[in-house]
This record gives C-alpha cells, sequence and structure tokens, in this order.
DNA sequence: ATACCTGCAAAGGTTTTGCACATAC
DNA sequence: GTATGTGCAAAACCTTTGCAGGTAT
C-alpha cells in the first residue's frame, strides 16, 4: 500500500485509476512513456481513458509522486523514482536505464540558486557492451 | 566564415538556408526554438520554408554543427555551441543559459560507455535572483 | 455537498513527409 | 549530371482541453 501514502502525503485523491498508474510503475520500474503506460494498462482496464493517463502523469509529476525525464527525442518518460539520479539512453537498445556512477558527483554553482539536477548521459549500457564484446 | 568552416567539416553542402540558421544562432548564442530561429530568420528571407528550418536544425544537430537541447516541457530548443556544457532552465523568467559550476564535473561508471553528458539544471538564474533581493 | 476526477472527442501545437522544382558540387 | 536541398501543403504525432456525468472525502 505504498501508492496510497505517496498519494496522501502530496494531499492528492485516491482514484482506482492514479492507483493503477502508481502501481504500475512501481512495479515495473522502467522509463516508460504515457503512450505505453497508457497501452500496457488500457489491457487491464478498458474503460481507461489515454487523457486520464496524460493528466495523472502530469499531475503526478509536478506534485513530487513520480519524475519526469526528458532526453533524447523520444518524448517525455516517467519514473517511479521523484528523486534525481543519472540515467543512461543506450543508443544499441534505445532503452533509458538508471546508471551508478563511479563517484558522487558534486555540482554547485554560485551563479545560481539550483532546484534540481538532470543527468543524462547517451552512450552503451552494459547490456549492449557485453554482446559486442 | 566560421559557418563555412563548420560545414565543411562535416561535409554538408553550403545552402544560403544552412549558412543563415547557423550565422544567427552563432550571433545570438540563444537557446531557441526551431519555431522561434523561423520566426526571426523569415522576416530576413521572406521565402524561407519552416519546414527547411526544421529539417536543417535537426540535420545539423546530429552532425555535430550544433546542440539540440531536451530540457522542461518546452519542446527541443538549439545551441550554437555543440560540446557538452551544462544548463540552467530558469523558473522565473523561463530562459535556458549557460551555467558555470564552481568545479569541474568527473563522470564515470563503469557499468556503461559514455559519449556525451547532458547536464540539466533547474533553479533560479543570477539576473532573477539579484531582482529578488 | 462540493470539489475533484473520468472518459470521450475535438482541438491545439509541434515536427515530419511527399513531391515537383531548384541548387550545390 | 547527380545527389542533395528547398518550399509548400498535408499528414502524422503528441498532449491538452471542454464538457457532461461520476466519484472521493
Amino acid at each position: 500500500m505504498d501508492t496510497q501514502r505517496r498519494l496522501k502525503e502530496k494531499k492528492l485523491t485516491i482514484t482506482p485509476q492514479r492507483k493503477a498508474i502508481l502501481d504500475f510503475l512501481l512495479s515495473t520500474k522502467e522509463h516508460l512513456t504515457a503512450e505505453a503506460i497508457y497501452f500496457i494498462l488500457k489491457s487491464r482496464f478498458p474503460m481507461l481513458s489515454k487523457a486520464t493517463v496524460y493528466n495523472n502523469l502530469k499531475t503526478l509529476a509536478e506534485k513530487g509522486c513520480l519524475q519526469a525525464l526528458h532526453l533524447g527525442e523520444g518524448g517525455v518518460l516517467y519514473d517511479w523514482n521523484p528523486n534525481d539520479h543519472p540515467h543512461l539512453l543506450c543508443s544499441k537498445c534505445g532503452r533509458v536505464i538508471d546508471v551508478k556512477l563511479s563517484s558522487p558527483v558534486h555540482i554547485l554553482s554560485d551563479e545560481c540558486k539550483i532546484e534540481k539536477i538532470e543527468l543524462n548521459l547517451y552512450g552503451i549500457c552494459k547490456d549492449c557492451l557485453e554482446i559486442i564484446s
């Protein structure tokens, strides 16, 4: 029942659609477009509307229940994890995955006030590197 | 004549439209959408087509003559500088500007091969901070 | 009771495409 | 001379909005 808590904490009303969206993202942990999320959930909840998916993902991201990612040309992706962390877009398999960096990064600037950091890497993921070698 | 060299180096044919787009971006150094670039250039070259601007910006970014930025909801922005460098999207004025970090960042991962690094910051820019205080 | 959410379809905005003509090399 | 680029309009795509009815608290 983690999803219920997430929603309550942010003072969002709990609806079956919202729960379904959050539950699904929490369970897959993949980074997906609104379209993909809609397509998959539609098969489980045939009544589900595309607009509801789009609107909820936007709301959930704005309230910090999840995170919107902007990397590459593929449109917005949604990530169950609302906290800043690096992502890699693999040019071989096209997936967006979480990456662990060898050492923590400290980003500071005296020119501006930083509220959020998006670190997008482009390259080749572990799995694809192993296939090549 | 720097634009000519940029195009030749990447083996792109030189057309007046391409030169105009590159010249303009080099001169303003701002980060603009295809739409904004089209709007401004249209006043100088009334024959210019919107599709030509979109197609050329895409080609030029792919070949590394300039850089496409993906941050925030505002669609793709183009940057005359094709090299990786941090950007800030200011939540007050809405501009995307270059930022200088207090110390250089070293990003390394043994999980993947990194080819390009996009560092997008969200917060408040210098100018807006001064206005507030 | 009321504020908020849903589904649907339509609208809105952005980017790409097809094609005939023109241009660069 | 050939491959590539251009302008135009249409198409494709993605996301938001308006509205009438329904649901959560």
